[in-house]
DNA sequence: TATATAATGTTCTTAAAAAGAACAGATGAG
DNA sequence: CTCATCTGTTCTTTTTAAGAACATTATATA
C-alpha cells in the first residue's frame, strides 16, 4: 500500500492532539475500530474524511498523507492556485474583471446562479447573452 | 456532498494539461468513465489517485481539493492588490467566484462584453439572466 | 503482584461506493 | 452531412472500507 506515512502522521497528530481512537472517532462520527485501522495501514480513509483530518489537525492535506511533492511548494495554497490561473491568463483584463467583479454586488449574485448550472445550460446561456449585448450595443 | 470544488478542479487541470479524459485514465491506469464521474461529482477518487493526481498537475492534495483554508493565506502580489477589496466584500463566495472566473475564460469573454455596456443596458442583461437561469434551473 | 479499567489491535460480516464495460449523446473537422 | 473523437450515463460487478464483537496490551491502583 503506498501513503506509507500516513498511518503513522494520523497516530502523531492525534497523540499530539491529545485524543484517544475513541474521541476521534467520535469527531468524525465513526467506529473506533476504522481509526485503528487507518493507524495501522489495514484500510485508507477516504477523501472527505481526509479533508476533516487536517481541518481537526489544522495541517494540510499534504502534510496529513506525508507526500512531500517533487517540487516544493513554497507559494499557500492561495497563491499557487491563482498564480497558475494567473499563468494561463496574464491578460491584464482579467484584473480589470476582478476589480469590476469585486465592486458589483449584484452581478456576484448572477454568476453564483449561472456557477450552480450544469455546463451545458451555461452555454446555453453564454449563447444568449453574446447575442443579447451584440444587440443591445447597437443602441 | 462535500468537496464541491474537485470536479470543477479536476476538469481544469486536465484540460491545463492537455489531456483527454482517455490520456488521463492511461496515466492513472483507471476507466475513462471513472475519469468522467469524479468530474461530474458523481464519485469521488481515492486518496492514492487524489495523491496521484496532485503529481500529475504539480499541485498540493489541497488545491486539488479546493479546501483551502484561508488561514494559512500568505501575501501574495494578487492578494496585496486585492486586500482592500477583499476587506470590503469578505464574503468567501467572492474567492469562489473568482476562482471560477479565471478558470473561465470564455466567460471573461463575455464579462468583458457585459462591462461595456452602459450601466442601464447591463440591468437589462441582469434582469433577464435572473429570469432564465431559473427557468433554467427547473430542468 | 493482582486486578480492574481503559486503550488499542484484529477478525468476520455487511454494506457502501467506486470501478469498468457498454451504450448514448455531443462536438468538431473536413 | 458524415465520420471520428471526446464526453456523459447506466448497469453490473468488484473492491474496499465500515462496524460489531472479540482479543490483546497497557496503565493505574490497592
Amino acid at each position: 500500500m503506498p501513503l506509507q506515512q500516513l498511518p503513522h502522521n494520523l497516530r502523531h497528530y492525534r497523540q499530539k492532539h491529545q485524543f484517544t481512537q475513541q474521541q476521534l472517532a467520535d469527531l468524525l462520527k465513526v467506529s473506533r475500530s476504522v481509526v485503528a485501522k487507518w493507524e495501522n495501514g489495514h484500510v485508507l480513509p477516504d477523501l472527505i474524511i481526509a479533508v476533516k483530518l487536517s481541518n481537526i489537525f489544522q495541517i494540510t492535506l499534504d502534510a496529513l498523507v506525508g507526500e512531500a511533492p517533487e517540487t516544493t511548494f513554497v507559494l499557500s495554497d492561495f497563491q499557487a492556485h491563482y498564480q497558475n490561473a494567473f499563468e494561463d491568463y496574464a491578460d491584464a483584463s482579467v484584473h480589470q474583471l476582478i476589480d469590476f467583479l469585486l465592486k458589483n454586488k449584484p452581478l456576484q449574485a448572477q454568476l453564483n446562479l449561472y456557477r450552480s448550472l450544469p455546463v451545458k445550460q451555461q452555454k446555453t446561456i453564454d449563447r444568449f447573452l453574446l447575442t443579447a449585448i451584440e444587440e443591445l450595443k447597437k443602441y
